[in-house]
DNA sequence: ACTGCGCCAGTTTTT
DNA sequence: CTGGCGCAGT
């Protein structure tokens, strides 16, 4: 984009059916070119097809396009659907183009999809919409006026590495113990106050906090002078900057009040409120918003949304329209039922009731388990009976509250064979060797990011340690510069030692060789000439950890994601807003994912294991946000149930190790507050109430596990989760002896046969069999061959 | 400038 | 039980 203020990119390109050319939207668009990206068919169709497919309610939704609407969408009531028509009609109305609407959601899967299916229905061209994450459109936006608020246009977005080590300086600077004022608290701190829009000069003296003895409000303030000199803004600020420019540049904001015709917000109930006051600003303009959510789906308070916003929506937005789809398409009654009698637990909700006209099922079934392992090891079997019943495995979901839940399941599926995915791991441009490289090309692109220069300067090690990065600090303040400016000063002088200066000097001469390179060639061919003469490539093929080679690889991939890419910019704007990596898929799995990460999926089963006390609902969540933490915590219980089309299996294990000790817990209240109706409990004898017969649990007779039997009236719900503990020895993990395993090497499986080793991570190997194909299996089951 | 030891904490996570 | 981090030693 050459000129910052040039909006005309995001005029449609003439679409396929351009030459039925429209007689144009209501109100004349400014520099439009004629013909527009609504496609012959879409124009057509003022039967509109897309629209006989809804129930009233959906259709309301979709065709109610003047004034503000809120539709309340229930899960599962096919608010995807509703959107999706929406935009096709508001197009195929020709309300306005697709450069006059703004489309804004939380994800970017969420906004691709979205694109997809906008497209399908009116035969591409919706590429010209304002489509796309709240952040990734204030960034767009930010760009072309970064001037009138003090930034250039190629500012970088830092990631919390990069916030973190800077709040780090700035708190030793302050001589602040980050012992007992973490740097990661005061992230918090400032992160909360930018999700409510507040810049420094809005925070009221009595918000400052206690942090460091109230000196909150000053790092905050040093902090954003910091990034303004680098440069760089972090996340929050990229609506912070947004908002701040909407409200002291009063044509910019204009200009977008009127360009802004419509203006649709997925997952409403997820706004902070700093993305409120945005939306807000540019509703004021006249334009037409709706947003769509579902109050009892917020589960992201904890980082900011207000799910106030959502209840409060029909006093915002004046004459408001409210559109509640309760007609579930997803569903059994029995799970709709467990699910409403559930989340009827919580207060100040708007209010919905889900039905359905789908078959009756099963009922919700809640077991007891004597352990995390025995529940594990039940709900493998139930997956192998699912699956001989002919349910697919990526039909399956094992839902949990904690990341950390994960593994038992891994490492009971991984022995009985059962192919399952772990959604939600490292993603591929959090691995430290990825930034390390992208640290390399931010320094190449945007010379004063010195927290990128920072994190490399001595990665590979070139004999440029700490004293040497004090002494490039010093300079880069003493002078009112970036590092790498005061750098190249500081070579000139005798200040640093021979070794250090030499080193320095070659590091800096080798960025403006990159630097010069940059304008001529490929992104990936610079990338990779980066990794080559950096040394970098040759530090990890030197290393000869078992991860080195995975590390290698990496980069490669690394190299062939930047092909796609004309220029460093366009990556490097990817790389810190378009985070997730394709879900790859391959083969038929179980799903194992948290809760949080299942949002807006489906499947025909779904497992929900963990439900005790002061895991689910987790104890730090109701210690720190008391009632509303513990409603959250509700919410996410709804969220993990309506996932369900078919069945859910609930359960709870009355003995769970946790950090190798064991502990005892009760059963969630959540499973009190299922309608007994509609569940089955299925327990051993003396964990729940009612029991019925016990399913056996073989591993508590055979490990003789010497905790006495909760009678749930004696035991108290520990205050931290790891305060009552019970002296069993940690048994029988399979921590086993890999006897130098690597990636590459030839190995037996009793069961599976010869392979080799694709991947590693700790004990557990992706194997591909010659036989059995590819597996994942512990360390101990294979040996070299 | 690097390596090793000891201490502490240990949900959820997108952008 | 881990892992990450800060500090102290070579």
């Amino acid at each position: 984009m050459s000129d910052p203020f040039d909006l005309s990119d995001a005029e449609p390109e003439a679409g396929p059916g351009a030459s039925s050319a429209p007689s144009g939207p209501a109100a004349p668009a400014p520099a439009r070119p004629a013909g527009g990206a609504i496609s012959g068919q879409a124009m057509a169709g003022l039967a509109a097809p897309y629209l006989d497919m809804l129930n009233p309610e959906q259709r309301a939704a979709a065709e109610t396009l003047d004034g503000a609407v809120l539709v309340l969408a229930g899960a599962g009531t096919g608010k995807t659907r509703v959107l999706v028509s929406r935009l096709a009609h508001i197009l195929a109305q020709r309300r306005a183009w697709p450069s006059q609407i703004l489309a804004v959601t939380f994800t970017n899967k969420a906004a691709r999809e979205m694109l997809e299916r906008v497209n399908a229905i009116i035969g591409g061209g919706g590429e010209g919409l304002w489509l796309g994450t709240f952040h990734s459109i204030c960034a767009r936006i930010l760009r072309r006026h970064a001037e009138l608020i003090g930034l250039k246009p190629t500012f970088t977005i830092l990631d919390t590495d990069d916030q973190l080590r800077l709040l780090k300086q700035l708190l030793s600077a302050e001589n602040i113990d980050d012992k007992k004022w973490p740097a990661r608290s005061l992230l918090a701190i400032i992160q909360r106050w930018k999700d409510r829009g507040l810049a420094p000069d809005r925070v009221t003296v009595a918000e400052a906090g206690e942090f460091a003895g109230g000196k909150a409000l000053d790092l905050y303030k040093g902090y954003q002078a910091r990034l303004r000199t680098l440069n760089a803004v972090d996340f929050g600020d990229l609506l912070l900057h947004c908002l701040t420019l909407f409200s002291t540049q009063p044509e910019v904001l204009a200009e977008y009040q009127q360009r802004f015709r419509y203006m649709l917000v997925d997952e409403y109930q997820d706004t902070n409120v700093a993305q409120y006051l945005w939306l807000r600003l540019l509703a004021q303009g006249g334009g037409n918003v709706c947003c769509v959510g579902d109050d009892d789906q917020s589960i992201y308070g904890w980082r900011g949304a207000e799910v106030g916003n959502i209840l409060r929506f029909e006093k915002d937005f004046s004459g408001a329209r409210v559109i509640r789809l309760e007609r579930n398409y997803r569903s059994t009654p029995q799970i709709l039922a467990a699910a409403s009698a559930l989340i009827a637990n919580n207060a100040g909700r708007l209010g919905k009731t889900l039905w359905t006209e789908g078959e009756a099922g099963e009922k919700v079934r809640v077991t007891g388990i004597w352990d995390g392992e025995a529940e594990a090891r039940t709900i493998a079997e139930e997956i192998e009976a699912c699956q001989r019943a002919g349910i697919k495995l990526d039909q399956m979901a094992v839902l949990v509250r904690a990341g950390s839940q994960t593994r038992e399941f891994e490492e009971r599926f991984i022995s009985a064979a059962i192919p399952y995915r772990v959604i939600g791991g490292p993603r591929f441009y959090e691995r430290a060797e990825i930034r390390d490289v992208i640290a390399y090309l931010r320094v190449i692109a945007e010379p004063s990011d010195d927290l990128a220069f920072e994190r490399i300067v001595n990665v590979p090690k070139r004999g440029l340690g700490s004293a040497t990065v004090q002494a490039l600090h010093a300079a880069g303040r003493a002078v009112g510069t970036a590092m790498t400016v005061a750098a190249s000063n500081l070579v000139a002088t005798d200040e640093l030692r021979p070794a250090a200066r030499s080193s320095l000097a070659a590091l800096i001469e080798s960025f403006s060789r990159w630097r010069a390179m940059a304008d001529e060639m490929a992104p990936a061919e610079l990338a990779a000439t980066v990794i080559d003469e950096s040394g970098y490539s040759e530090m990890w093929q030197k290393d000869k950890s078992p991860e080195a080679p995975g590390r290698l690889d990496n980069l490669k991939e690394l190299v062939a994601a930047l092909e796609e890419f004309d220029t460093l910019g366009a990556f490097l704007e990817h790389v810190s807003l378009v985070m997730d990596t394709e879900n790859r898929s391959g083969g038929e799995m179980v799903s194992v994912m948290t809760l949080h990460a299942a949002k807006g999926l489906e499947f025909e089963v779904v497992f929900l294991p963990g439900w005790e006390e002061g895991l689910f609902p987790h104890q730090r969540a109701m210690d720190e946000s008391g009632a509303a933490g513990l409603e959250e915590e509700r919410r996410l219980a709804y969220v993990g149930l309506t996932r369900a089309k078919k069945r859910a299996y609930v359960s709870f294990a009355a003995n769970r190790r946790i950090y190798n000790q064991w502990m005892s817990a009760i059963p969630s209240r959540f499973i009190d507050e299922l309608p007994p109706g509609e569940v089955e409990v299925i327990a051993d004898q003396g964990l729940y109430g009612n029991a019925t017969p016990p399913a056996r649990s073989e591993s508590s007779r055979e490990r003789g596990a010497p905790f006495r039997r909760p009678a749930a009236a004696d035991i108290e719900i520990p205050k931290k989760m790891n305060a009552r503990k019970a002296g069993k020895p940690g048994g029988g993990a399979m921590k086993t002896s890999d006897g130098g395993l690597s990636r590459g090497q030839r190995v037996f499986h009793q069961k599976f046969g010869y392979g080799v080793i694709r991947t590693l991570d700790g004990d557990k190997l992706e194997i591909l069999f010659e036989k059995a194909g590819a597996k994942k299996v512990m360390a101990g089951f294979v040996k070299p061959a």
